[in-house]
DNA sequence: CGAGCGATTGATCATAATCAAGCGATGTGG
DNA sequence: CCACATCGCTTGATTATGATCAATCGCTCG
């Protein structure tokens, strides 16, 4: 498990035997599993922890006062979720599991030592917080400006390929542990029409999607109508070229 | 003017005066002016200078295959666009001056030598990414949930409130340099419809809006009905607590 | 077996897009 | 200095995308 987090640092930095050992030493023995569907972090709250997500599928969302609910960003497994809660005060969203998770917390003290103690640590995990900007960019584009069809395609091609970098599709098939109504909340679109959306695909040998198993049949076409450039996840992290030498 | 960057900074972590100077080196000597309505930097593009907002309003946008474009953020006076391009290597979105603005140019090996060598800014640095991740999620939120009212009402809430913590609000009022075309941009809502919903706010007597000059007459009740809450702004960088003794 | 959840269907409604045209201010070239 | 072009804003009419309301179905689980 704690082995995913030094691979997901290494992917925007080498880090030397040290570096490595102190990212490890950080994880071990505070890792624990919560269920699905379960609020680990609510907006509002001022924790004391953070919390890295080591496994599982889980999504940050905000409430409007009126109930109205967006989801705004889904962790898939190999992600990690969020460090900034270290560095802003208070939660202005919420994370929920969406599957089961096995998670570690650190406390923020610990966190900032390692950090300031280790730049080339913080400069990966600085990365990683860019990349996830740049997805969050393409979600506003997403709402802003594709029609229903275009937005949940383009959602469809976002996490499979996703999923594909971590090893976690199977040929077209991946898991999409998502309820229709979940997806609504994602794309800005009431569940009728999510579902009716989604039959569309189906009826136009797109896609498959029952249960909690996603097919794409025809990945190029769905790419092409979603207009999905795949750019915007930074998939090319230039700090595989950076070694771990002293600057 | 170099002077932004460093209060900035410092809003986030106190600075020693070695840091101070090393920032304010960086800036001396690459300002330049660039006239309103210019495309700065193009998606697609590998630029090899950081190019630091210096003042000037500016904003960050995506065009789709089909020229649908939407805007993603506003960058106003005392922001700081755009370390991100130093980590990752292609832009996948571009920027244009909406002002005339002034732009300091560095280049990447300077920028990542200095973050390197002074942890504390890069943290800065980190943290102002993350506020602007922040951002960014609530405009999620803004196109995915809320109504044409809401989301233009909320955008000027958001507008108003920043340029009001660096200074550059008179009262109710503030420049606004922004056309109803762009603004739909922003918002995600045609021109026409853009312009029937401000001519809903003043005949609420919520705002005045001409030319470049925005007049918020009832910023409390304009708040209400967007369902603002300035929480995601995190005014309250934690970080002013922080003094510039090694860690 | 009943409860509950997620998916599905049909009918109606509403918000916002689109199309088309006109207005007023600004600026430019003859 | 006037004629004309352009740009941003405004208005009216029509259309369409997606929301809402209401109900049903199938499956799983206690």
């Amino acid at each position: 498990m704690a082995i995913h987090l030094v691979r997901k640092i290494e992917a925007y930095t080498r880090l030397s035997a040290e570096e490595r050992q102190a990212l490890l030493a950080l994880v071990a023995n505070n890792v624990r599993r919560i269920p699905s569907r379960q609020e680990m972090i609510r907006e509002g709250e001022r924790p004391t922890h953070v919390q890295l997500l080591l496994d599982g599928w889980a999504f940050r969302h905000k409430t409007l006062v009126d109930g109205r609910r967006q989801i705004i960003a889904f962790f898939l497994p190999g992600d990690m979720c969020d460090l900034n809660i270290t560095l802003l005060r208070e939660m202005d969203h919420s994370i929920t599991s969406l599957t089961s998770v096995s998670v570690a917390e650190i406390s923020h003290g610990v966190i900032d030592a390692l950090l300031l103690r280790y730049p080339r640590i913080m400069r990966a995990l600085w990365w990683e917080t860019l990349v996830n900007a740049a997805i969050q960019r393409e979600w506003t584009v997403n709402l802003g400006q594709r029609t229903a069809f275009e937005r949940i395609a383009h959602l469809l091609c976002e996490v499979f390929m996703r999923l594909r970098i971590v090893g976690r599709t199977n040929g077209q098939k991946c898991e999409f542990p998502v309820t229709q109504a979940e997806l609504g909340e994602a794309v800005g679109l009431s569940t009728v029409h999510v579902n009716r959306t989604l039959q569309e695909m189906r009826a136009a040998g797109l896609i498959t999607l029952n249960g909690k198993e996603l097919t794409i049949i025809d990945l190029p076409q769905l790419q092409e109508l979603a207009m999905f450039n795949p750019a915007y996840l930074h998939l090319d992290h230039e700090g595989r070229e950076f070694d771990a030498t002293p600057a």
